[in-house]
Formats: C-alpha cells, structure tokens, sequence
DNA sequence: TCAGTGAAGTGAAACGTTTCACTTTTAACT
DNA sequence: AGTTAAAAGTGAAACGTTTCACTTCACTGA
C-alpha cells in the first residue's frame, strides 16, 4: 500500500508538493512535477479513495439503490441513467439489496441516489434526504424539497387499457393484483376498479405478487371456478405470462376464450405467442430523467420538478378480438 | 452532517464510548449504551463510510466493473453475483464505465473485483491485483497469483455447432468475426477455423463487432456477393440476428437458404422467428462461481482454482436442417 | 483494611489525504 | 545592489472514525 508519503520521499518534495503535483494544482515547477508523477508510476500509487472523500466532502458519484437486477425491468432505467453518467464527470455506483446494513454504510460514500427498491422504507429515505444528499425515487411518492418521485403515469395507460377492453365489448373483467405493498400496483388497481364502477361494472379481483407463479395461480383459482371473465387485466407482464401460460394447460386461447392485459412492455411480451397486449413506456427515458434531474440538483441546486413520466396502451394479440383496421397496429 | 462527536456530547460520553457502544463492542454499561443509541437516533446520525474504512482496512464490499447494462447479457452474471453475496454479510458495488478515472478512483474502495469491461486495460488490472486486492475477470486471460480469470469455453461449443453444421453436410461456411480485441472472439474464431482446417475446409471470414448492426452489413456483402455458402457462423447472437434480419430483407430463409449459429444464447435467440441455434451457458453460475471464488480468497485467503466456465451448443431451428430423431431436442 | 480483579469508561494516536497559511527561492525591475 | 512580486515549495491542521493503552471505580474475599 504505497502512499503519498511514499511518493512525496522517493521524489524529494513534501507531501503537500506531491498532492499538489499529483492533482495538477497549485504552482509547482514543471521538473519537480514531473519527478513526483514519475515517482507515482514507479511505486504503482493510487490514492486512496477514502482519505480523498473524507477531506474533500464531495465524491462525484451518484448511487442507485435497487432490489436486484432481474426482472427485464432494471435494466434499460439503468442504461438511461448511464447515458447521461457518460456525459457528465460523475461516477456512477449501483448497490442491490444485501444483508448488511447497505442504507446506513452506503450513505454518504455517494453525493445523491436514485431509489427503486422497496424494502429501503419511507423512513429510512426521508432521514437520509437532504440539502447535501437529494434523492430521486422511483418507485413511491414522497413529500420533500430534497426527494423528487419520478413515478409512471399509471392512470393513463390504465385507462386506455380499460376502453380498449370495453371497447371491444368486453363486460366481465377480473383483475389480478401485484404485490399490495407496491404504489404502482396500487395506483393501477384503484385507476382499473374507478374505471369499471364509472361503467357499472363489478371487477372481481385476485391477489398476486407480480411473479409469473403468481400469475398462473391466480389463472388457476379463476379457470377452475368454471365462471370466465372475458378479459383479465394483470398488473405486470409476468403474471400475465402466468395467466397465458395456464390457459394453455387448460387448451383455452388468449384473446378468444379471454383477452388479456399486462403492464411494462418486458422485452419478451412482444415475442411471446400470443403476444401480449401491455402498458409501456421508455424505461430508457425514465432512468436518463432521473439522473439528468439528480445531478442538475447537485451541480446547480435547482429545485426538483416533479412530473410523471407517461405510459401508453399497447394493443397486441393477447387482446385485440379484430382488428378494428387493418392499418393500426402496436 | 452529526458526528460521533455530536452524539457523545448529547449522550454526556466520550467519543471512544460512542463508538463502541454504536458497534456493540468493548465493555459498556446498558445504561450508557442505550443513552448512546437513542441519541444516534434523535440526532439521525450515520457514520461516515469514509472515515471508518480509513480506519479499518476493510469495507466488507465487492465490486463489478462492467462497460454497460444492456446486451442483454451481464444481467444474469449480475444476478448470479448477487445471489452469492446475499449469503454472506458482504456489500457489492457495481461500476459501469464512465468518463473519470474510475479505476483509479474505486481502488480500494472495495476489498476485491470482478472485472467484465475491455475497456480496462490489462496493465491496469495486473498493477491493481495485490494479496489484499483480488481480481477476478471475466474477460481476458491473465497470469498472477491473485488474478482468477474466469473464462467460457469457447472451444467447447464452436466444436459443437461445427459437427452439427458438418454432420449436416454442410460444406460450405463462412464466418462472421466479433469485435477483435475480444479474447472470446479470437478463441471461437481460432477454434471453428482449426475445426475446418481439420476437414481441409477454407472458411471466408467476414469482419463484424459483435453489434446486429454488423451482422446485418456482413449479410449484405455476402449476399450481394452472390455466392452464398450454406451455413454462416457468427461470433454472436446480436450479429445472427443481424444477418437474419438482412436474409429475410432478401427473401431468403433459416435454415433452407443458409443455417445460421450464433453465440450467447441470449433470451430473445429462442422466441425469434427462425429461433436462433446457439452455444449457452449458464451465466447465473457464471457469476455466482465469480463472487464464491472472491469471497472464499477474502475470507480465507484460499488461492483461486482456475477453470473454464463449459458452454454447450444448443440446436435450434435456424441451423437445423432436418431433424435426426423426434426425440432430439435441445 | 487492603490487594486483586473485572467492569466501565477515556485520551490520544492513527488511517491518508487536502488545503490554509506561511516561508523560501527566483526573477524582474529600477 | 536593492526592492518587489511572483513562483515554488512546505508545515501542520483537519476530515470522522477506530482502537490501543490506560485510568477509575466498585466490589470481592481474606
């Protein structure tokens, strides 16, 4: 573990001349500057990281706070935020769930963070959220001038989601939920049954939990109550590759025994046969938003400006009975 | 920003006794413990990562230094990472490029790395690695103590998919190259051309860069070529599907026209439209095998078990020209 | 009563930088 | 030769922890 101390010796100067030299600060003559670099490279130095950070109260890095990186979900919000990492000078570090008090450890060892991890509680982000530490969240709503919540427009792809169903003459629609502890699962849900009751419609629902299984499961409690609905509304993609997946088992046919809906566009539900009528948005879009919006915070305190980033309908074989006409297509 | 200062003057200790009441260490009183902790809590305190690694030497964290997110590729290796870590009281990191000096900057802010990013230079990665600084990589073959390079086995499949093209009675096949400062390219190139020589075939070899972009212009300039081969080997899928996409432009088909192998098995290589033959492995185990051999050095000082991480080459139908027998499925 | 013991608590050095405030050297003018 | 200003270089404090070595104190048992 060579030091500066090490360099500043091997090149004859004093510690403070080596930083300076090292840093390219200062006034230091350009032999002298050069003998202390040269004597870096002889001894292999790199500065060590938290001495650096502990002085100097900033680290130029911005952190993401995720559950996990499957899902097909992470993925493109976190090219998005890269993206805009790349043109920037900041460092970017991304931190999943871990045993160990990752909230409390990570904080501070990055300038601002963009949340999308629900087992982080409300708590612990209102806490850590300040003037020196602003976070954008991703997946809850949270009152701060220091948070800005970056939420998906659920309301509107919802909705046209609903009256592509009714639409298509639809009547008996069942919804089956994501996990309850989820705001957009909640919003979706409560945006489908406003909807429904707008047009007096009664909507049985079923739990889920956002997994494929979950998905199928509550196929199966629905198919073996011998009553069909004529659409089925999943809060995500992989519940609805559940659904699909125990319709086959049972030798039933998306749309024509039931039309079915997801959410979140996942890359595979347009391959899928059927594919599978969804609920997008730039994903890409959402995370460069989130990062343009966090690092403009730290680099010029401009106030957060909250807005919701918008969904469409995208109608897809799942649940498109005929077509209207032949040139509109998803 | 409270200190450990702040939270003994509220508690009426020393700082010494803040801090091993806060870790839970040295002999303290209950009374005065608690005091200490509901004062950490009152004045929201969290200690500061930089100063306590300063200190001690560790920080019980790993960290994944990739080029990006997307490709669909280093997902699973994430996820693989992420499931070993989650058993053990580790933190991970992940660092995708960006435009500081990152390399620099992150040493030793973590206690080892897992390395899958060209763009990292080899000399930086054999200057980095230390006993107190383990490396594994992903990408590349390196000889040190305390380098574990952890690689495909690309003969393995190219050998494969090259009997499945031969036993076709393929005779006829070119190859498509990857990027080719790419060790996995130069390995697969290597082997599907030593396989060829073999059976005294000569294989035209078509430059591409791993990108769908550059298997399409590879197609073009074969097919516009006008002498077409029977099978085409590409150094990846993105490029099969390049060259797919380009074939089908031309009204050509997989496998009729030309069989087409790719490289990856990446998710969308089985739902397109000719499903693409292609050489997998599991990169959940990749990965997992990656963060268990780093871990194990830490925590044991174990020397690295080098070995090959075994591919397989999975038939498909834009290659298969007829099947054997129907019970051959891959 | 007192040495001995263990528990409870503390002072201060150390980790490796950066940077303020300062001194020394050099060069440029009269 | 003497003055001044700028350039080059340095000492030491600070960042916020942890931890070694130490003190204080109350209690035990003889």
């Amino acid at each position: 573990m060579t030091t500066i101390r090490d360099v500043a010796e091997r090149a004859g100067v004093s510690v403070t001349t080596a930083s300076y030299a090292l840093n390219g600060i200062g006034s230091i003559g350009d032999a002298t500057r050069k003998r202390v670099l040269e004597a870096a490279e002889a001894l292999n130095y790199h500065p060590n990281a938290f001495a650096r950070h502990l002085k100097k109260r900033k680290t130029h890095t911005i952190g993401v706070f995720i559950s996990r990186f499957g899902g097909a979900f992470y993925e493109e919000i976190l090219e998005g935020i890269h993206s805009i990492i790349l043109e920037t000078d900041y460092e970017l570090l991304v931190c999943p769930e871990s045993r160990s008090t990752r909230r409390m450890l990570l904080h501070r060892q990055v300038d601002g963070a963009i949340v999308f991890d629900s087992k982080i509680s409300d708590d612990d982000v209102l806490k850590l959220a300040s003037g020196h530490f602003p976070i954008v969240v991703l997946d809850r709503s949270l009152q701060s001038d220091f948070i800005l919540p970056l939420l998906l427009d659920n309301a509107q792809g919802v909705r046209e989601a609903f009256a592509h169903l009714y639409g298509q003459g639809c009547r008996k629609i069942a919804f089956v939920t994501g996990a309850m502890d989820s705001f957009d699962n909640t919003e979706r849900m409560a945006t489908f049954l406003a909807e429904a009751e707008g047009r007096n419609l009664h909507v049985p629902v079923y739990p889920g939990n956002f997994t494929e299984v979950s998905g199928y499961a509550a196929a199966m409690s629905i198919l073996q109550s011998g009553d069909l609905p004529d659409a089925v509304f999943c809060a995500n993609d992989q519940m609805a590759m559940g659904f699909l997946r125990a319709m086959k088992e049972h030798g039933l046919h998306a749309p024509a025994d039931i039309a079915i809906v997801g959410f979140d566009d996942i890359p595979l539900s347009r391959y899928l046969q059927p594919s599978i009528s969804t609920i997008g948005t730039s994903r890409f879009e959402w995370g460069a938003t989130a990062a343009r919006q966090l690092i403009d915070f730290l680099d010029t305190e401009s106030p957060f400006q909250p807005h919701r980033i918008p969904t469409r309908f995208l109608p897809r074989e799942s649940s498109t009975l005929r077509r209207e006409s032949p040139s509109a297509a998803g």
